[in-house]
DNA sequence: CGCGAGCTTGATGCCGATCAATGCATGTGG
DNA sequence: CCACATGCATTGATCGGCATCAAGCTCGCG
C-alpha cells in the first residue's frame, strides 16, 4: 500500500539529512548511508520562523519534533501566575519539542531569537522508523537522556552557584557549543537579551549586566553590547569550579 | 560463545510486571497482558538497597535502568569542586538511571533514603523489546519526556520562587505523588533530611526549617520532626501561585 | 532627527546565608 | 539505668549578595 504523498510544499532546495552538514550533530549521528536515506523520506519539510515568532506554544497539540537548521531559539515555561523561566537556548543541530511527547501537548514556548529555519520531524513516523532502525532509536534515546543531564546541570547552577559563577558557566557552555559548530571559541554574538540570560540563570537583568562589567574590568571579557570576546577562558573556568573554598 | 550466566541471586518470590501492583504507574502502562508477559522475561531480577547505600554512582558504567519497587531514593549531581545538588526524589513506580543512556555512564548518584528494592531493567534488552512492542516504546518515551518536563518545573522553582513558595511547591508535589499511590494526601513522613530538601530547593537547611516553622505558626502544617500533616492545602497552593503580584 | 528598546550604573533594602547556641531523639557503653 | 555521644532540627543574631528602584546612556531605526 503506497501512501498518497502529502500535499505539502517542498522547499525549492533538496531537504535531506543524508547531505546535511549538521548530520554529525543532529539526529542522524551514527547512521549508515542506507539508513539516512530512509530518514530522508521522513524529514522532508522545513519551516521558516522569523525572529520573535514562536515555533510552538505551551498547550498546543504536539505532533512533531523540530531540528534547528539555522538560527537560534529559546524555550521558556510559565507558571499560572505569569512567572517565566527560560529553560534553554537551542542552536543548529539541536532538537526542539521533546517536552511534548509525555502529554501530547507542548509544555513550553519555543521562540526564535533570530530568523531561523527548522526541519520538521513527524513524531509518530519517527517512532515507527526507529522501531526498524536501531541506530536511529539509540541516537534518539541518547538525545533525550542528554537533555535530562543538561537539565540537571542547570539545576546545579541555579541551586548552588553565585551570580558571576552562573554567567561564567553560561558563557563557557555557549562558546563550547559554538566551537563544536566550527565557530571561534573566543568571539561570539549573543542572540538573547540580558533579561533572557537573567531568566535562564535565575538572575535579574541588572545583575547580569553588572557581572559582564565586572568580567570586563577584570580582563576576562571584552563586552560591547552583545558582541563578546573571551580573553581569559581559563579564568572563567576557574570561576565555575569553586574559587571560594 | 555462550556467556557464563551471571552469579546473581534470584529473589525467592516471582518477579513479574504482569502481576505487579505498580504496573499502572510504571513502565508497563498501556500494555496488554500478552505484551506484559514479554516484559516479564526481561525484568526478572530485583535488587535490595539498604538505607544509605548507593544504587549507582556518577561515573559508573551504565547498563540498566531501575524501577523503584519499594522505598525511596534521592539522585544528586556534584560539580568538580564538590558542590552537590539533589536533582530529585524517587518513589515506587518511578525510574532511575535515565541519565546514563546518553554517555553509557551514570552522571549522578542514586542513594536509598530508606531500605528499598528496585527492579532491574537491562537497557539493551529494553531497547530490543521496545522495537517490537510499540506500546512499550511509547510509554518509555513518555517517561523520558515527562522527566524533562519535571526538570523544567524545578528550574522554574529554582529560578523564580522564594523560599516559602519553594517549600510549598515541594510539599504539594510530594503529597500528590503519595496520593497517586494510595496514601493520604494530608499525612506524610519525610524520608529526607532538611539538608537534602534544602539542596533540592536551592536553600540552606536553616531556611527550610524556618519555613516549616512559619507554616506551622500560620496553621498550614503540623510539623513534628519528619512527621508532617497538611492542614491547609489550598493555602499552600495559593503560595505557589503568586501571592505577591 | 528623535524615539524607544535594551543596556549600564548607582543607591538602598530585603531575603536568605552564615555563624552560633540550644534542643531533642536515638543509640552505646559503663 | 544513667552518662555521654551523635546526628538532626530549631531558633536567634548578624551579614552580604542580589533585587529593587531610579536615572542616564547607546544604538538602531522609522
Amino acid at each position: 500500500m503506497t501512501a498518497v504523498p502529502p500535499p505539502i510544499r517542498i522547499e525549492p532546495f533538496k531537504v535531506a539529512c543524508s547531505n546535511c552538514n549538521l548530520r554529525e550533530l543532529c539526529l542522524p549521528v551514527g547512521m549508515s548511508n542506507e539508513q539516512l536515506e530512509r530518514l530522508d523520506s521522513l524529514v522532508a519539510i522545513r519551516r521558516t520562523v522569523p525572529r520573535g515568532d514562536a515555533l510552538f506554544h505551551a498547550g498546543e497539540a504536539f505532533g512533531s519534533l523540530f531540528a534547528v537548521r539555522t538560527g537560534f531559539f529559546k524555550t521558556c515555561v510559565a507558571s499560572e501566575d505569569g512567572r517565566e523561566q527560560v529553560t534553554g537556548f537551542q542552536m543548529a543541530g539541536e532538537l526542539l519539542g521533546l517536552d511534548g511527547i509525555g502529554t501530547d501537548r507542548h509544555t513550553c514556548d519555543a521562540v526564535a531569537l533570530e530568523d531561523s529555519q527548522v526541519c520538521i520531524i513527524p513524531y509518530h513516523q519517527l517512532e515507527d522508523l526507529s522501531r526498524e532502525l536501531s541506530d536511529l532509536q539509540r541516537q534518539f534515546h541518547k538525545i533525550m537522556s542528554r537533555e535530562i543531564v543538561r537539565d540537571h546541570g542547570v539545576m546545579l547552577l541555579l541551586g548552588s552557584m553565585r551570580a558571576e559563577e552562573r554567567l561564567a558557566a553560561f558563557l563557557l557552555n555557549l562558546t563550547q557549543r559554538l566551537a563544536t559548530r566550527g565557530f571561534s571559541g573566543s568571539e561570539l554574538v549573543l542572540r538573547m537579551t540580558r533579561e533572557e540570560i537573567g531568566s535562564y540563570l535565575g538572575l535579574k537583568l541588572e545583575t547580569v549586566s553588572r557581572a559582564f562589567s565586572k568580567f570586563q574590568d577584570d580582563g576576562l571579557l571584552e563586552v560591547r553590547q552583545r558582541q563578546i570576546r573571551v580573553l581569559d577562558a581559563p579564568a572563567l573556568q576557574a570561576l565555575v569550579n569553586g574559587p571560594h573554598c
